[in-house]
DNA sequence: CAGCATCCGATCTGATACTG
DNA sequence: CAGTATCAGATCGGATGCTG
């Protein structure tokens, strides 16, 4: 994930460690609880490891998750939220809220048609 | 901006509607007042018109922005939040508390510093 | 002042194959 | 199971010039 070089505010940052495809659902999925690399794949549909990976590390780069990583074998790790990463989530939750609203509402049938969700 | 063509959550749809480069700085603008193109353009710290008009009306055809034309010459027009666009505001709130509070905390001064903001 | 069209380089994402 | 490398196509973003 490209950052810009320069920041004018706050929300500029946070809006980008947010960015990536996947992040929302990797975060409202970690927040029910720490999660292994296998568990979230099979947990979220569509994601290729690779980016499963990628976005975990910008994510826990700017704080958001934490890992732990076990040693023998098999290899174990839990990715889980951090502090940081449970205060992020309540934008999720807002953002999710917001998604049924828009995929509740009347009159826009047409709308949500198009976007695969009727 | 492309969308899914298929969603499995709501989640996803908000995060598609506010996924653009300049969309949380619109609504944090937005969200002082309605505001016509040009201002917003003074605004909004480098962004060009192409970007706005296009990021403006993402976010008009999910609902967040609404805009009222005016008759005459020289031409006006006022951008606004509706109140799907003042619940979406609440997130960006919260995105915005995170940034501060990424640019603050102590010993992360390297990861700041990369980023444009110390 | 508001808005559209186009061209082009920078980024992002996904598939695939490979390592510890 | 966890993680890395690479390559190609899709998307995004910025600059510029034009219209009502």
């Amino acid at each position: 994930m490209k950052q810009r070089n320069e920041y004018t505010c706050p929300l500029e940052l946070t809006h980008d460690a947010i960015r990536g495809k996947w992040k929302p659902i990797i975060l409202w999925q970690l927040n029910k609880g720490g999660s292994s690399l296998s568990s979230l794949k099979k947990e979220i549909a569509g994601i290729s490891q690779k980016m499963l990976l990628q976005q975990l590390s910008e994510l826990a780069q700017y704080g958001f998750v934490g890992k732990t990583t076990y040693d023998g074998y098999p290899l174990k790790v839990e990715y889980y939220l951090t502090d940081r990463g449970r205060k992020i989530f309540e934008a999720v939750t807002i953002m999710q809220s917001v998604g049924i609203d828009m995929m509740t509402e009347d009159g826009r049938e047409d709308f949500l048609r198009e976007k695969g969700l009727l």
